[in-house]
RNA sequence: GCAGAAAUGGUGGAAUUGGUAGACACGUUGGACUUAAAAUCCAAUGGGUAGUAAUGCCCGUGCGGGUUCAAGUCCCGCUUUCUGUACCA
């Protein structure tokens, strides 16, 4: 009988399917276990090479957790809410969930045919509205919250109420606006039930704020920093204008400190913990204020440090900075405003990266010291950006290389204040290595003390505090799109109302086009239904706006991180119980939280962080009982493509080969590497043909070399736009899913970024026909009750053991080559016993699964291998009597030596002393030292 | 610029605690089987060098130093590549 992988596959997958083999119990007496992947966006793509990695290591490791005895959660589901979707409704027409439908559809297929053993009946999809309903929900919960520094918790808004109308605002300790007025209770009791809102909206944890963005008026949508290159957009090249725009934002910031203490009790790689660390970037200073001369306006900046307020002479502002037009005199103006436009063009990307370009002007005003009264020059330089801290900066020359740069660059003097340092060549940035001077009350203080003392001395006169600073910023949460969850908000004479629990989900509106509107407004502007009826509680016509019980509701949708920050728990609920809580009491305290999280470290500081503090939140408000969301979490490595291109010689139609390049003046063109076969060699024919680009290279010339044309290649991040995406489905057609399991997981470590290259598939293939032929022979099963020899337990044993500890330390590629070392070895040792064969398939069962099942059911078993215990490692099946030593000279390895292990050191010199080849080596030298590790090595030096 | 990760044969990679570098595969070469091909099986395969051969010697884990009886592994200094990025004031 031979292996047929097709069958076999097709075979046990609809076992699991019919069996429900993989339905998760929310009761057991076994111990629980989840482990889940991030889940995909449904792309139109489909599904390629690089999606299963994580999904087959965290398959393996929910499989091996079934066979170690636990009840274990593994569901899957679908980001369906994207931009993709939507720029393809732009184009198309076709709504975006009718594609969104369509490209799950596919995603199902690809998913299934890989064989995981994920309980589908879970599935989530962020875009159906029984799911997004929730997501609004937890919306008007962080609208319905504040955050309370003296408890360092949110809670209920009606709490910051009753404190407001038993004492005003003034002993508040609360994450709110910066700029908020005193009020008494009486002030409060005082105010419109509009002036109340205005006040509240302060103190949410979600509010509405002016935020600046990247505004495209051509594109009519707002860019991320990325999609602009040299001012324009990168699509289509449009200007680009930084607009400010009232948009939601959720208050993060307040949990910048709990979300930085998480990390000490979660197990994540100290590397991704490090970056998340840097993104919340804690530190600790002063602010300071300086008085503007000759105007009423104070400049506040932070410093880390407070010590150099001395160095201080002159500062720094970003070129957006609201006082920048205030300030600025006369003479400096028109080169204060060429600058500022200069700046306009650039990212804030841009910005960061260029160190080498020294820029900046002086706008003419000055501020003053507040210790010495000495004018303090402000200058505007790109290099300090509007949103980050104060968007300004004290510019402390000698202390700072990057102020010192500055001040060399436009002639500024460098006051030293360090006693003993040189600073002729660069500034002096190290902390506590030396005491002040020229400081007035700080000489002869180091860093600590006079930090502390500045600090004080700031304090005395009002012009400044000690204060810790957070990089992290407040998250903007409103998009210009039409594909995703719509707010449950509308507006009373412009003040925001949440609409209640009971009338959610809102659905999105039905809509003409899914562009935005010609007025500027976001894509749902041009909906006709969409207006709140208070009375009918329902959505209705926008012809009844009244502004009295009808109104106009949000037009914004939320960002992709909304729907996917908590959707870990929408999975913990059975299907058929999901009533009315986003999951019950019973699933949440049952499953806790994710015990394995596996996927890209592009969502490091994304969604990572953002689903953090949504748990953080909702432990507070009671909803969960977890602080952390995700337990340990391992990041897998990009599959990157080969991309292949073609190369046209500038302003021609002819393309030339990849060896003729050379001194010409080329393009290099992506083709698609479907046309490309494994010597480079390019398909002329079939790009001519190409439905999608056939066209454009119809009347071109190829010129070949050799008689055909190749192609370039280079490895690149595996994506649509570089034509370079490899699909799992002829994988799966040729060789079998459990030939792409195992290969994926042979190419190498799972945390290191690798090219992918289909190569060497035929190796992990040829592995599962030897391991068929092993059990099966020409007519019938091969395996006897034969008893097992030595050898066959040694070999068993020893993958027991290395397989276990593999998959322990998530090193899945090693795992695959003691899996081709144990067939090799049972085929030399001619095993049959069926007391070796049997275990070691349940060792493999998690890799392969299909064709573990499919043996272990010709031995006969009638249930499942899934559930089958994980065979128990014996260490007395290893132990040896001997070791073959080698005996190194000087530290190399001249020959080995077989010695019993019984042997002491004493005896092993001997004995290796008294060798002939010993002898040889030393050529009558008497050698100065024996090194003697028994078991290990022998070293003779001399 | 900053942060994190990485660099080992023609290729992917192994060496888990400092102890025989290159496991396991791919590829290549030679052979068996076959009318032939595919499939399968066997053998060789880091580079150089001496020898008919058995075998031996030299070099070798990005580069330069160091610690050690012994370094891919530890320390110091660099280079390159990948990923992320908000000049961390």
């Amino acid at each position: 009988m031979q292996y047929h992988f097709n069958d076999i596959e097709a075979k046990w997958q609809k076992y699991w399917a019919e069996h429900k083999t993989f339905q998760a119990k929310n009761q057991s007496e076994k111990p629980k276990y989840y482990v889940l992947d991030m889940f995909p966006y449904p792309s139109g793509a489909g599904l390629h090479v690089g999606h299963p990695l994580g999904y087959i290591a965290s398959d393996i490791y929910a499989r091996y957790k079934r066979h170690k005895g636990f009840n274990v959660l593994h569901p899957q589901g679908y980001d369906s809410f994207g931009l993709p979707a939507e720029q393809y409704a732009i184009q198309t027409g076709q709504h975006p969930a009718i594609t969104t439908e369509t490209n799950i559809a596919t995603y199902r297929r690809q998913l299934d045919q890989i064989g995981f053993s994920f309980d589908w009946s879970r599935e989530v999809r962020t875009s159906n509205p029984e799911y997004y309903k929730w997501t609004q929900w937890i919306f008007v919960q962080l609208f319905n919250s504040w955050f309370n520094n003296d408890s360092g918790k949110a809670e209920d808004i009606s709490t910051l109420e009753t404190i407001f109308s038993a004492e005003g605002n003034t002993t508040v300790n609360a994450v709110c606006d910066d700029n908020i007025e005193p009020f008494t209770a009486e002030a409060w009791h005082s105010f419109s039930s509009e002036q109340k809102q205005d006040v509240l909206l302060q103190y949410r944890l979600t509010y509405l704020a002016e935020t600046e963005v990247n505004w495209c008026p051509a594109l009519g949508t707002v860019l991320a920093n990325d999609e602009i290159v040299n001012g324009v957009s990168e699509r289509g090249g449009h200007t680009v204008v930084r607009k400010k725009m009232t948009q939601w934002s959720m208050r993060i910031s307040a949990y910048a400190e709990r979300l930085l203490q998480g990390l000490n009790t979660i197990d994540w790689t100290d590397s991704l913990k490090e970056s998340q660390r840097n993104w919340i970037g804690k530190s600790v200073g002063a602010s300071v204020t300086f008085n503007v001369k000759g105007h009423d306006d104070k400049i506040d900046v932070f410093t880390t440090r407070p010590d150099t307020i001395f160095g201080v002479n002159f500062m720094t502002l970003a070129p957006e900075h609201e006082l920048v037009a205030k300030i600025v005199t006369a003479e400096q103006k028109a080169d204060v405003e060429a600058y500022i436009e200069k700046t306009a063009k650039r990212s804030e990307r841009e910005r960061m990266a260029d160190v080498k370009t020294i820029s900046g002007v002086f706008t003419g005003a000055y501020a003053e010291h507040p210790f010495t009264k000495e004018p303090v020059a402000i200058w505007i330089g790109d290099y300090v950006l509007a949103s980050y801290g104060t968007g300004a900066v004290m510019a402390v020359p000698c202390g700072d290389q990057r102020d010192y740069d500055f001040a060399n660059h436009f002639g500024i003097t460098i006051p030293n204040i360090f006693e003993g340092v040189d600073i002729s060549e660069t500034a002096f940035g190290e902390k506590g290595k030396t005491k002040l001077m020229n400081s007035d009350f700080l000489n002869g203080l180091a860093y600590k003390e006079a930090s502390k003392k500045a600090i004080e001395a700031l304090e005395a006169i009002g012009q400044g505090e000690g204060k810790t600073n957070y990089r992290l910023r407040d998250a903007v949460f409103s998009r210009q799109r039409y594909w995703g969850e719509p707010f449950p908000v509308y507006y009373v004479n412009g003040k925001p109302q949440m609409i209640a629990m009971e009338h959610l989900p809102i659905r999105l509106p039905e809509v003409e086009k899914y562009l935005p509107t010609e007025t500027g407004e976001p894509p749902l502007g041009r909906a006709d239904v969409w207006a709140w009826d208070t009375e009918l509680n329902t959505v209705v016509s926008n012809e009844k706006i009244n502004n009295t019980t009808v109104f106009p509701l949000e037009l914004n949708t939320m960002p992709g991180w909304a729907g996917s920050s908590w959707y870990f728990f929408r999975y913990m609920e059975e299907a058929s119980k999901r009533g009315d809580a986003f999951a019950s009491e019973d699933a949440l305290n049952y499953w806790e939280s994710v015990d394995l999280y596996i996927g890209g470290s592009e969502h490091a500081t994304g969604h990572l962080l953002y689903s953090r503090f949504w748990v953080k939140f909702l432990k507070d408000r009671g909803f969960v009982n977890i602080e952390e969301p995700f337990k340990k979490l391992i990041n897998q490595g990009m599959i990157l493509g080969t991309s292949a291109f073609v190369y046209r010689e500038e302003g021609t139609n002819t393309y030339l080969s990849h060896g003729l390049i050379e001194g010409k003046s080329v393009s290099p063109i992506h083709v698609k590497v479907q046309y490309v076969n494994a010597s480079d060699e390019l398909d002329i024919e079939g790009l001519k043909t190409d439905g999608e680009f056939g066209e454009d290279f119809k009347d071109a010339e190829f010129i070949l070399e050799d008689g055909v044309y190749k192609v370039g290649r280079e490895v690149e991040k595996m994506s649509k736009s570089k034509y370079n995406v490899v699909n799992p489905d002829q994988i799966c057609a040729e060789y079998g899913a459990d030939s792409l399991r195992l290969y994926e997981m042979f190419l190498g470590p799972l945390e290191q970024a690798k090219p992918w290259n289909t190569a060497g598939i035929t190796g992990v293939h040829g592995f599962l026909k030897k391991l068929w032929k092993l059990y099966i022979g020409e007519e019938s099963v091969n395996v006897t009750d034969a008893e097992p020899t030595k050898d066959n337990l040694k070999t068993l044993h020893k993958t027991i053991k290395k397989v276990e500890d593999d998959i322990e330390n998530f090193s899945f590629n090693t795992s695959v080559s003691t899996f081709m070392i144990a067939v090799n070895e049972f085929n030399a040792q001619k095993c049959v016993s069926k007391a070796v064969l049997e275990p070691f398939l349940v060792l493999l069962s998690p890799y392969a699964p299909h064709i573990a099942e499919e043996l272990w059911s010709q031995l006969g078993n009638l249930e499942s291998i899934s559930e089958a215990p994980f065979p128990e490692f014996d260490g007395s099946h290893l132990v040896e009597s001997s070791k073959v030593y080698p005996i190194s000279f000087n530290g190399k390895m001249r020959f080995t030596l077989e010695l019993s292990l019984d042997l002491g050191k004493g005896e092993i010199e001997k004995i290796v002393m008294a060798h002939e080849k010993t002898q040889d080596q030393l050529q009558g030298r008497t050698p100065k030292k024996v090194i003697v590790v028994p078991g290990k090595i022998i070293n003779i030096v001399g």
